[in-house]
DNA sequence: CGTTGACCTGGAGTCGCTCCAATAGGCTAG
DNA sequence: CTAGCCTATTGGAGCGACTCCAGGTCAACG
């Protein structure tokens, strides 16, 4: 899969998929005889991954870490997982801050829009 | 009020205030003898509703759009409450693809933080 | 055999802050 | 009375995370 397909599949552009690349957070992406880089099914579900953690808010300096002691030889040991499992689990945390801001702010927009709406339909 | 508590009340920074008010997203705010800022209880609210906005991430072009119509001398004229409600309504969507998003996250979390935990536990 | 099209690289530009250095006026302590 | 400290001021540089672009390569197609 060229990197064209891997962005539409990821839902990524190409852009950002050179520069997640640039910045150490897939693994070795293979290349073929043009030097174009050829992307797995399972490089496309690591793409994914990235997505939703970058999509929600998580530092690119924690989406490194984690890709870095996912894909390192030590990836299975204990040390390994633990950090990982920590990094996900302060995500998560984050996560609960931003549902409910934006709780809050659909609260505030629901409102301003009613308010908005009825002005302008009584005119 | 200073911008050292404003920046407490509405939960920004005093950078990111004096950065909104450079860039035209704030009214008029008065200043006292010394050059420093005094901010009304008015202020404090817009600083407040910015705050919902952008943390939730409507793009500061969009912010401004809504503070210039909010705050010019036609903002009770037809056109520019239709504006400023389109400008919500349009954020009101994006909110529901964040949250989509939230969720997705969220669950491909939950899944990876109990496999985690139960692999690290049976160890 | 020219041009089209998908990709490559390195580097500049953008957005939205965030930090910093230099400056200024007022308050208390010595 | 003046030295130090506190809270603000400004303009400008720096940063995170992309995003865009110029210039180049290679294979294939008309």
């Amino acid at each position: 899969m060229l990197i064209n397909d891997a962005a539409k599949a990821a839902n990524l552009t190409e852009d950002t998929i050179r520069f997640y690349e640039k910045s150490g957070m897939l693994p070795q992406i293979a290349r073929d005889g043009r030097g174009w880089r050829r992307f797995s099914p399972a490089d496309i579900d690591w793409l994914k991954t990235l997505g939703h953690l970058r999509a929600t808010g998580m530092p690119l300096a924690d989406v490194k870490a984690f890709a870095v002691s996912a894909h390192g030889m030590d990836a299975d040991t204990r040390p390994a997982q633990a950090l990982r499992l920590d990094i996900l689990r302060r995500h998560a945390a984050r996560l609960d801050d931003r549902r409910a801001e934006l709780d809050a702010c659909q609260t505030y927009l629901s409102r301003k829009i009613a308010v908005y709406s009825t002005e302008l339909e009584r005119a």
